[in-house]
DNA sequence: TTCATTTTGTACCGATCGGTATGTAATCGA
DNA sequence: TCGATTACATACCGATCGGTACAAAATGAA
């Protein structure tokens, strides 16, 4: 029979930049089919409807944030040290290596979670693994030391959690460099407490 | 001359409330017109096209907004206290009365404010108005002796913009009551260290 | 080479989108 | 009471939406 003549992988990743960019309502299927240079009738067969397509690049998407996390969270020693990268390097490049793209998994919460059960599923789900890995790497801190072992990880996690999809928002509106320097300055003051 | 049948701030509120549940390219003009009350022509001469309309939606939604943030932070007396109501109130209820719902700046944001310069700049025009009055309530507080003079008020008014963004992001995937409370507690902690 | 099978590009589908022309109903000033 | 004026409801506009029918092109198996 006669081959796919595009890679799977590749084109949907030119899918998830639109849907990143756009959103899931605003990414028509011109956009896609132009950006993944491909024709409707194939991308029908290989990926299904837009929802179909959606939900394949959220899975994507989500697998290659919590590895974009981990990589970033795992360049320094001092969990203090780990988190405050990560605040930075979302404010001056992201996943996506663009700022203001912000962050598909907090798009489809804003722009669909609201209506339709399976995306409140999914995003609630990635919410939880984020919270867990932020977790694990407080109790890293405080296995070495750094922390005080008193601490509550899990609220700690939570609440660097929400600073950092805060700050993801916030960075959208291109906001001044002492603003987003001050923003990540007093988020890490819930270190400081939590110093040991 | 004719009368107006209906009234302008009432039908601009049932507009908001569209938007604010759909986002704006999901909100059609057959549900705005339903749910306001009236026909196209009359929206059409009374707020304009769908853009225009959704800028005076907007517009009364963040005076509504920075009421309502007015209010919830001048319930308590101690700074950390009222703020800890203000992450409590937007996980129970929210300035819409359901906290799935979420904020429109917010939806705004990641919607609009990425492709068009308009909703940028109103967008984080209202983000700095929070922020300062945030600012303000922690020099307060500061004032009263319950914080340490020595605070850097703007950074823990920035971080805690953060925190109310991401906690109001984070609500719409219908969390645990646990989840919540723990970001809530743990987000707290940022006034532990700023006592005086 | 030939046939069965799959993918491809084109051209099209009904539905819905935002927006408007038009005629009628309602109210004002005179 | 009567015209000028404004708002109203209906019905419609072209454009675009997501999705598909169809036939030509490309391949592997025989």
């Amino acid at each position: 029979m006669r081959p796919r003549a595009f890679d799977e992988r590749e084109v949907l990743e030119a899918a998830m930049r639109v849907f990143w960019e756009k959103g899931y309502e605003a990414a028509s299927l011109h956009d896609l089919t132009v950006r993944m240079n491909i024709r409707k009738p194939s991308l029908y067969a290989a990926f299904g409807d837009k929802r179909e397509l959606f939900g394949k690049v959220l899975d994507l998407y989500m697998r290659k944030h919590i590895a974009y996390v981990d990589e970033v969270l795992g360049r320094e020693s001092a969990a203090a040290v780990a988190f405050g990268g990560l605040l930075r390097d979302l404010a001056t490049a992201g996943s996506g290596g663009d700022p203001t793209l912000g962050c598909l998994a907090i798009l489809t919460i804003d722009e669909l979670a609201r209506r339709e059960p399976e995306w409140t599923a999914k995003t609630q789900a990635h919410q939880l693994r984020l919270a867990e890995r932020f977790r694990q790497r407080i109790e890293q801190g405080i296995s070495s030391g750094e922390l005080a072992p008193d601490q509550d990880a899990a609220a700690l996690a939570h609440a660097l959690l929400a600073a950092v999809i805060g700050l993801t928002v916030m960075v959208k509106t291109r906001p001044d460099a002492a603003f987003v320097d001050s923003t990540i300055a007093g988020t890490l003051t819930l270190f400081k407490e939590a110093q040991s």
